[in-house]
DNA sequence: CAGTGGTCTAGACCACGGG
DNA sequence: CCGTGGTCTAGACCACTGG
């Protein structure tokens, strides 16, 4: 039935999230940990951590001596900020057609105090990429993206800059991003980031984010920015009892 | 050594916590899961569950084959958007004194669509609490909550009212807040909020929390609006790749 | 009371890292 | 090669829900 990898557990994981979303359990109680075990013909424990794992996502909820339900308000959830996600799969995800383009790339010397936190040597230049990404033609995030290029061992093409910089990255860098540290910060827009975003010319709030990616030895290899409209897309966020 | 309640995992993790940040391992490998099994006398399987959920709080990084690291970086980053934490405790974590007025409490009728949202009866009246939450005795945060009146059960004092929403629910409602779902919206002060929050005159942006607070019935029992002073508290989020 | 999810155990095999 | 974390199993007991 199922394979050997991906994780048993993450094959369990889709399987059962395929089957919520087409409704097979209906709105209401989906069969015990047991039954789906023996269905599955896997333990009870792969079950309940793949569970564990809809759970997490808002797809399903638990209640103890109860059972398993589906969570029928929160499918329409799309958009789950403690993930990093490709901006062009969050555009699309509220319902837009996304598209992006290389507003500009440059190699330059930045100040030395940014050099130290990306524990580089002192001569090395950054690699500066602006993208700018639309819905439905309409501009919605603007990027600017410093990546070291002494971490850049591989050459690349215009049309690479495009990609998220979660995969640039692995394939070009030899580097795997492990996480963001973000800062949410409110701005009120620059006359920059209204000509760019072709926002009105009467202030308008942005939520913009100070991103510092790191690899999975915590050192720094990528800093971005990122501001967003607000009224066109919406950041959402499910927040649970801390533990 | 350790209790039946609350869980193994839970003492485990809490136990191995303290020992990193005391920086009993130093900075660097902490022991293997089979030994820390061995010493704290559970199975590897409750020692991994305890290190699973450190990992996800950013205090430690596991590798494959390597071993498990402290991760030195990330004990500075406190505040977890993620969870819900009382304001006052957030507050605290970023190094202020906090304190909580309540600014106003009233019981009026809303719009229908609201009444409908949370699935009440047209008669029904609205808690409407208002709390202003200062650090170090400066506004930074500014709450709007509302919890249907037909919710309460129990008598409550202004004292009460003071309470994280979190706790308030279940000790006034007998309803459990299983999670907020949150809209993370950026906005320039009202002149309202610029005079509860004693801002500048000049146009300041703010951060804001449009929260909805569902039960484990997935049933709406509140609303909160949360405006944030950003110069003085950062709202910061850990971002991992996606699952 | 039976059935559910919550927790914990002991043991097994695998994939990977570093010496 | 050995030791590490990653995965999976089978079985047990508990706490809670609901009829």
């Amino acid at each position: 039935m199922f394979k050997r990898s991906p994780s048993l557990t993450e094959q369990v994981k889709a399987h059962l999230k395929e089957r919520i979303i087409n409704a097979e359990f209906g709105v209401g109680r989906i069969p015990s940990e047991m039954h789906l075990a023996e269905e599955l013909n896997v333990s009870r424990n792969t079950i309940r951590d793949a569970l564990g794992r809809l759970e997490m996502e808002g797809v399903i909820f638990r209640r103890q001596g109860a059972g398993t339900f589906v969570n029928e308000a929160n499918l329409l959830v799309k958009t789950r900020l403690e993930e990093i996600v490709p901006y062009s799969t969050l555009i699309e995800e509220q319902g837009y057609r996304p598209t992006v383009e290389l507003i500009g790339v440059e190699k330059k010397s930045v100040s030395s105090d940014l050099i130290e936190k990306f524990d580089s040597d002192p001569a090395d230049s950054m690699l500066v990429i602006q993208k700018l990404f639309r819905a439905n033609d309409q501009p919605v995030i603007f990027t600017h993206t410093i990546i070291p290029t002494h971490l850049i061992k591989q050459t690349y093409t215009t049309a690479d800059l495009l990609k998220p910089t979660y995969n640039f990255l692995p394939n070009f860098c030899g580097e795997t991003l492990a996480y963001f540290l973000t800062d949410i910060v409110p701005l009120i827009a620059t006359d920059a980031l209204t000509e760019k975003l072709g926002l009105p010319a009467t202030p308008t709030p942005l939520l913009s984010f100070e991103e510092m990616g790191y690899n999975q030895d915590n050192q720094l290899v990528a800093k971005a920015a990122s501001y967003f409209r607000d009224d066109l897309l919406r950041l959402r966020l499910i927040r649970r009892p801390g533990g």
